[in-house]
RNA sequence: GGUCCCGUAGCUCAGUUGGAUAGAGCAACAGCCUUCUAAGCUGUGGGUCGCGCGUUCGAAUCGCGCCGGGAUCACCA
């Protein structure tokens, strides 16, 4: 039970005992007591005036006498303007820590039995990852994580778009123009390299364009007769049919792409319990049109196509199956989301992919509803906004996208520079140095993405540089850092961390009501899918801690019994930063 | 045009199941390292919470209407 729980049912014992009136104690409202106000949590009085009769200080006075009385937990209490802030006994908040401290697995909610996927990342294997790609998957990673904290089964699931017509005018370009360059020859990764071809194409096709244009074509009709643009579609035909030689260069390009891709993944810290692939999935889903064209929830028109009427809802037709018979992209997710359910026996299924396929997704689970899926509301389509520039959108036309290894390589530059200048781990052998520079750079980054709230679009601004101070990553690492220097210093010293019977603080009684918070906290941000509320309280947590640092003498305090009991409230408030910001898939460095 | 999302300090963001004087960080300015890590701490300035009306004891938060920005509505994926 929560300090605000157990406020909220003694008060409605008082509303009953003082006014004689059933009160639901979820329906009263207790609150963490602000900054400026001495006390631990507060009662809002105004709902409870129209049972009272009375004014607001003198319905406070009553249930705050009460509660006084009638609770050796509550040690004091004052009434403001109709809110009634109560005051814990120091015991109270001594026990609260011990809690924290003692259980191993805080912060670690009981389970659920539920089971839940995840799909996120799903990258298409024409060119390398990007910062849209980074958000999504960093993402996926935390949310992940989250909801197993919150006592869920997860199998993280990504599906690479690993076949199509954007794969295959990589393809053609690099058959066209790259005269056999491997990742080997060219000292390029894998991704990048094919992402080179990617773009190549897209010269091609605006030369052969242009001149098709210059010849008196209009620009939409030269972009199908661009002579690359035919072949590209030859070529798509002859991977379906399974040519041998498109075959083999698609799989050795792919190849290339995929181990570009882990690497980028590993440097990223996230990884897939099941990959699935596209090429392996596209069939998917014909099987469930036909039960939808028997079901008479789809139509078939006179050409051939077939189409779920979606008016009724408030949206258009949908195509479900081309006039030639092939399917579209909408087929196969119906096809894969009942193939995952059927054969994981899932509870629900979170898809973590960009806002502007909200449309999308409102149609999957409609045709899955009309189907006949009673899971078809148990998928959660995590729609997150878009990075953006602060000239819009990147454009890989224009040549802004940001790219994902890059962008990490920058980041791990900088805290290596930031570390430099300080000279802190001037001490440290040159491998682990390097390691805490990943760390502290990758750190800044993902903690720059996860801050905010997932569902609204963010903006990026390369020209400045992702920051090392205040709200950020490294502020909570460093936060750390500095917790774990004093202990060494406390281990050196022979001093040993404990609980004893010290007195707390204000300002320590602050810091135990925020680690008493997590998790709430945990199955707050599980419940929203938002690892934003994780790094709200994280930066919270070390804020409250750095100034108490800054007030407080720890190792030089005289008392032992105060020094022990500070020192283990401060070990348990890194082991609770580090548990928040692992949710994160951030690390806490030793020191830095 | 239909549907959906967003608008909070110069900038980036919190706060939205209605609660006290709307909070952080960055940037600016002023302080604090012979004392546990200054990637830190303290202080100053900075707001018609897009606009209007309504509901309420109480609205950044809920409702309606505007204004501004974005996404989407393909026999693309």
């Amino acid at each position: 039970m929560t300090p605000e729980q157990f406020i909220a049912s003694k008060a409605a014992l008082a509303v009953k005992a003082l006014y004689n009136t059933d009160v639901e104690p979820s329906a009263l409202q207790v609150t963490f007591t602000r900054k400026e106000f001495e006390g631990d949590c507060t009662l809002v009085l105004f709902p409870l005036l129209r049972i009272s009769h009375s004014s607001p200080d003198a319905t406070g006075e009553a249930i705050g006498s009460w509660l006084l009385e009638n609770c050796p937990e509550i040690r004091a209490f004052n009434s403001v303007k109709g809110f009634l802030n109560i005051c814990f006994s120091n015991l109270f908040w001594r026990e609260a820590l011990e809690a924290v401290t003692s259980d191993a697995s805080f912060g670690q909610l009981p389970p659920t039995g539920r089971r839940i996927m995840v799909e996120f990342s799903s990258p298409n294997t024409n060119k390398p990852l990007h910062l849209g790609h980074v958000r999504n998957n960093l993402l996926g990673e935390s949310v992940s994580r989250l909801l197993a904290a919150a006592g869920n089964e997860v199998i993280k699931a990504t599906l690479v778009n690993d076949r199509g017509v954007h794969i295959c005018k990589s393809m053609y370009a690099w058959q066209q123009c790259f005269d056999g360059a491997t990742p080997e020859s060219s000292g390029k990764k894998g991704d990048h390299l094919v992402g080179d071809c990617y773009v190549a194409f897209n010269d091609i096709l605006r030369r052969e364009v242009d001149a098709l244009v210059a010849g008196g074509m209009d620009k939409e009709q030269a972009e199908k007769e661009a002579p690359c643009m035919k072949a590209v579609h030859e070529m798509l035909v002859k991977w379906e049919q399974g040519d041998p030689e498109v075959r083999a260069l698609w799989k050795k390009m792919n190849g290339w792409v995929l181990s570009g891709f882990e690497q980028t993944y590993k440097t990223l810290g996230i990884s897939f319990d099941k990959v699935y692939y596209e090429s392996q999935t596209y069939l998917l889903g014909k099987e469930l049109v036909q039960k939808g064209l028997d079901m008479g929830v789809f139509q078939r028109d006179p050409d051939g196509s077939v189409w779920c009427d979606l008016t009724a809802d408030g949206l258009d037709r949908k195509l479900l199956l081309r006039s030639d018979g092939t399917s579209v992209y909408m087929t196969q997710d119906l096809g894969t989301a009942e193939r995952r359910f059927a054969e994981y026996n899932l509870d629900s299924h979170v898809y973590v992919v960009g806002d502007e396929q909200n449309y999308h997704f409102q149609v999957l689970k409609l045709v899955l509803a009309k189907l006949g899926f009673d899971w078809a509301e148990r998928i959660f389509h995590l729609s997150y906004g878009m990075v953006e520039l602060p000239d819009g959108k990147m454009k890989s036309r224009e040549g802004t996208v940001v790219d994902a290894d890059d962008l990490m390589e920058q980041m791990r530059r900088e805290a290596r520079t930031t570390s430099e200048e300080s000279g802190k781990l001037e001490d440290v052998d040159e491998a682990e140095k390097d390691r805490l520079w990943s760390v502290i750079g990758l750190g800044a980054l993902k903690y720059f993405i996860l801050k905010v709230d997932p569902r609204k679009k963010m903006l990026f601004n390369p020209k400045e540089s992702i920051d090392f101070n205040g709200n950020t990553g490294p502020f909570i690492q460093y936060t750390h850092a500095r917790i774990c220097s004093i202990l060494r210093k406390a281990g050196e010293l022979g001093y040993v961390p404990a609980l004893t019977g010290a007195e707390l603080s204000p300002k320590e009684i602050r810091l135990v009501r925020l680690l008493d918070q997590y998790p709430q906290k945990v199955a707050e941000a599980a419940a929203g899918f938002s690892p934003a509320v994780i790094a709200a309280y994280a930066y919270d947590l070390a804020k409250e801690f750095n100034q108490y640092y800054h007030e407080t003498p720890i190792l030089r305090e005289p008392d032992a019994e105060s020094r022990d009991m500070r020192l283990s409230l401060a070990g348990t408030l890194a082991g609770v930063l580090a548990k928040a910001m692992n949710l994160l898939g951030i690390e806490l460095p030793q020191r830095m």
